[in-house]
DNA sequence: ATGGCAAATTGAATTTGA
């Protein structure tokens, strides 16, 4: 089973890159974010006919946005309204009896502190919800992906030192992430295949003027695994050639090979 | 805390991203 995940930053916008993608590495499942668009604008019914007809879309009128295309069948889809401001950011299915989680997480503005900045709380809010979720209700045979806007480790980031006080890398995100990874039992599967001390990045800013040579990169995306799975982790790939791609998404594509005992 | 950009909405400027 290969599992996929891409902020997309606007599924209508990129359909082509998305069409490419799936062709060239056909995913059984890939988990959009940022989808951008309302259900009934959702490019369906070309993913149907590239050979991804079941479709779990939710999303809302200019930002946020959820979606898992399948090329099996999929079931029980769900979603969690975490923070309770309905906004699209859960999306969940059932895929030949794998559950799978599809997250993007809040941003959370410019300021590292709630007091001046209500989008940090709502980040800090959004992930202690998750945090709790999946610690009453332990995944098993689980896979939780998406744009989690955080990167944990000092690897996860082209400086450390630089982030420290930027939103995406502060202490209390970095702290309350993986905790929210420790207490719902989840593998961090990217680091679990690649180890903890190469420097990973899913993410490059717009704003440089060469991304390759300034390679000012995060990891702010994310794929974990329920532990019950680790030993199922044969192959992680993070696609950073599609952000060569004219017009492209400021995320990469990661993806996870699963292989079912025997 | 910054910013060399980008997208959606609305109709040139604003909001949001990170």
């Amino acid at each position: 089973m290969k599992i996929a995940t891409w902020n997309i930053n606007s599924v209508r916008l990129r359909i082509q890159q998305v069409l490419k993608f799936l062709k060239e590495h056909t995913p059984d499942v890939l988990c959009l974010q940022e989808t951008k668009t309302q259900d009934i604008n959702f490019p369906a019914r070309e993913l149907a006919t590239a050979g991804w007809p079941h479709q779990a879309i939710r999303g809302e009128k200019s930002y946020n946005g959820v979606a898992i295309l399948s090329r099996l069948p999929i079931e029980n889809v769900s979603h969690q309204n975490w923070v309770g401001k309905g906004d699209c950011r859960h999306i969940a299915i059932q895929v030949n009896g794998l559950e799978i989680h599809n997250i993007y997480l809040p941003a959370g503005g410019d300021i590292p502190d709630r007091d001046d900045n209500p989008k940090f709380g709502h980040k800090l809010d959004f992930v202690s919800e998750v945090t709790e979720y999946f610690a009453t209700n332990k995944p098993k045979n689980s896979v939780l992906v998406g744009d989690l806007n955080i990167a944990p480790l000092a690897s996860d980031v082209w400086s450390t030192k630089q982030l420290k006080n930027v939103v995406s890398h502060t202490d209390i995100e970095r702290k309350n992430l993986l905790e929210m990874q420790q207490l719902g039992g989840w593998i961090d599967a990217v680091r679990e295949f690649f180890g903890t001390e190469e420097i990973l990045y899913s993410w490059w800013s717009y704003r440089a003027r060469d991304y390759i040579a300034s390679d000012r990169g995060r990891r702010l995306d994310h794929i974990w695994v329920s532990c019950d799975l680790a030993p199922q982790i044969n192959k992680l790939e993070i696609h950073k050639n599609t952000r060569g791609w004219e017009k492209p998404s400021d995320h990469v594509p990661i993806s996870i090979q699963l292989m079912p005992k025997v």
